[in-house]
RNA sequence: GCCUCGGUAGCUCAGUCGGUAGAGCAAGGGACUGAAAAUCCCUGUGUCGGUGGUUCGAUUCCACUCUGAGGCA
């Protein structure tokens, strides 16, 4: 019998330690890092998105990184087919992969059996409904009513993106989106599964990500979203708008200043880490560990007992 | 020194013709299947500045007091 293949996975909040951990255990168990990062892994976007840099990966591999162009959309369903095939080929030079980010659907796009449809994206489709929509606001909620009744009671009438995404894949498929998609909370991991949660106080998260921000600014965030504008880079892009970019770009069109570009940006961030918290406690699968209890070393030596006892 | 207007949720304020109070923002919690760093939902007990007085009952009225802003000397 074929027994599955071993995936440690680390997951936390923004700001919460995980690069630094995840080339530390690489190094002790022969792996190699899987990026789950939605915003790593388009190129150009550096700074904004904590990207590790060459001496913070010292070396060891890192995969879905700089692999998409920031001028057209990346989906996680691309994330999955492209994260699981280099999984595959972590697992055959013999290495284990190390799958760490804080984007918790494109961590649950791997981790567990999600299979997605086959209707891609349909612009023209989207655009006429985002008119239909201002014109009659609740109209795209109805009409999913009628179309796909089970998704419509799983969705709240006033969250029109996802309204629209099962709208359109009724609209290619001619099937409710609700009968092709399984229940990824029950479905089975393709990997055997080895998942740890980085915690620590809110007070101390909070402080983290403060200091970053600040870091980022110091780094140069601001040149380089100039940098992506005189590139060319439409501000509309979806790559813009993640987090320190949108709000970067609000105070380069000169709708705010710098100062209050700042301060959302650290408050966005905070509400952001939020999430995640929220995303990662729901998965039973989590084992958490609490960084700020133990000096970095006893820290990596802990999960690391985990990854090797939980992976055997 | 005198006069006026304030002191109510973490912040800015509303309100109670006397029956112990509510908005916005902040914050917290939750959801999550092709934009996910996105999108969306839910959540308001706080010595009503302090001490006395009147009252069945005071955050509300009265007195004193502390404190902030402005004005007059």
């Amino acid at each position: 019998m074929n027994r599955k293949q071993p995936l440690a996975v680390i997951v936390g909040p923004t700001a919460g330690g995980k690069t630094a951990i995840a080339v530390e255990l690489a190094k002790r168990l022969g792996g190699e890092v899987i990026s789950a990062d939605s915003v790593a892994v388009y190129t150009g976007l550096d700074i904004g998105s904590a990207k590790p840099t060459k001496a913070e990966r010292q070396g060891i591999p890192h995969h879905m990184i700089d692999c998409a162009d920031p001028a057209e959309s990346f989906t996680v369903s691309d994330y999955q087919q492209r994260a699981r095939a280099a999984i595959e080929g972590v697992h055959s030079r013999g290495n284990l992969p190390i799958l760490a980010g804080g984007t918790g659907l494109y961590v649950n796009a791997v981790i567990s059996d999600l299979g997605f449809t086959d209707a891609g994206r349909d612009e023209a489709f989207r655009l006429e409904w985002v008119k239909r929509e201002r014109e009659l606001p609740g109209s795209a909620y109805a009409a999913l009513e009628k179309a796909d009744q089970k998704r419509a009671k799983e969705l709240h009438r006033n969250d029109f993106q996802r309204v629209l995404r099962a709208l359109e894949v009724f609209h290619l498929t001619g099937r409710p989106m609700s009968e092709q998609n399984g229940d990824f909370q029950k479905s089975e991991s393709p990997y055997r599964l080895a998942v740890a949660g980085l915690t620590m106080p809110r007070e101390l998260l909070y402080a983290r990500i403060e200091q970053r921000v600040d870091q980022m600014l110091s780094n140069g965030l601001v040149l380089e979203v100039q940098g992506l504008l005189d590139a060319g880079l439409d501000p509309n892009a979806p790559s813009l708008q993640g987090l320190g970019y949108k709000e970067i770009i609000a105070y380069l069109a000169g709708k705010q200043t710098l100062e209050q570009a700042v301060e959302l940006i650290r408050q966005n961030t905070r509400r952001f880490a939020k999430r995640q918290l929220t995303w990662f406690r729901r998965d039973a699968r989590t084992v958490w560990f609490d960084v700020s209890e133990c000096s970095k070393p006893a820290l990596a030596d802990r999960i690391e007992d985990f990854f090797e006892h939980a992976l055997q």
